[in-house]
DNA sequence: GGTGGAATGATAACCATTATCATTACCACC
DNA sequence: GGTGGTAATGATAATGGTTATCATTCCACC
């Protein structure tokens, strides 16, 4: 239902969101976008900053996770992976295995689904949060 | 953050509730289940659903999934599984792999993570669109 | 240098969910 | 069977992330 017009033009807003997220291994939404480049002295509209991560994401210059409530923007630049997100201190971790996505792939022919995407969070207590456990 | 006390009395509403979402295979959101509850006679207003269908989960009655915008509740009787969705129609279906079970357990090790939970959602097209499509 | 479509940004609206709070239901105990 | 205390209810307001609106600005191209 949602429309989402395809990019026609990088702009000097949507450079400077692709800068942020390109130049870090954060994952970043979009609140944190907005207050980190007026931080930064190029504020940019909270409005613009989702239409922004949006147009990118669809783009495929940048690659997004929905964590729980929010939905986080990532470098695109990497091999796929999944997260894994710590319910104590909710640190983000990344992991891949190639096996999972296979039997993935495997499961959806097994119920005549085409595949076409899948989200995959392990949520759990990460190494130094269970270190520090009192 | 979200404090959610214990279940003390499982009430009428409660219980309706619970018959509703246990004598069906479909996956509810809070919104039905209060519709459908005044459908059939015996309202239950839809804070009272929520705190509800809260409880009887955190009691393990009733099972949940997060699925994009809304989360949606269903019996609890069934062995674990998880939900593939198809984009084109919205239906649910479920599937189990346990070699994914157990590879995701090894990939929390591998990373030093204490696992408590996981979700994992395929989306593609189910056999009925990709029949019909155009 | 004008014109049209795309993008911006302030702000209002949306919508699922949660909080508030007065009222009601239920339980234990006298 | 009254009574006090706690849990639950339900109408409604509030919250919070996201999207829509719309006047304005930007940019490409004739």
């Amino acid at each position: 239902m949602v429309i989402i017009p395809p990019m026609q033009r990088l702009t000097t807003q949507r450079q400077a969101i692709l800068d942020l997220i390109n130049t870090s291994n954060r994952h970043w939404d979009a609140e944190e976008v907005n207050r980190e480049l007026s931080d930064r002295g190029q504020p940019v509209g909270i409005a613009t900053v989702y239409r922004g991560l949006t147009a990118l994401d669809e783009a495929g210059l940048i690659s997004s996770v929905q964590l729980a409530d929010r939905k986080r923007y990532e470098r695109a630049d990497k091999s796929h992976h999944d997260h894994m997100v710590c319910v104590e201190c909710g640190s983000i971790e990344e992991f891949s295995h190639h096996k999972i996505e296979a039997l993935q792939e495997a499961a959806a022919q097994e119920k005549g689904f085409e595949l076409t995407g899948h989200q995959l969070v392990l949520f759990g207590r990460c190494a130094a949060c269970t270190g520090v456990k009192k």
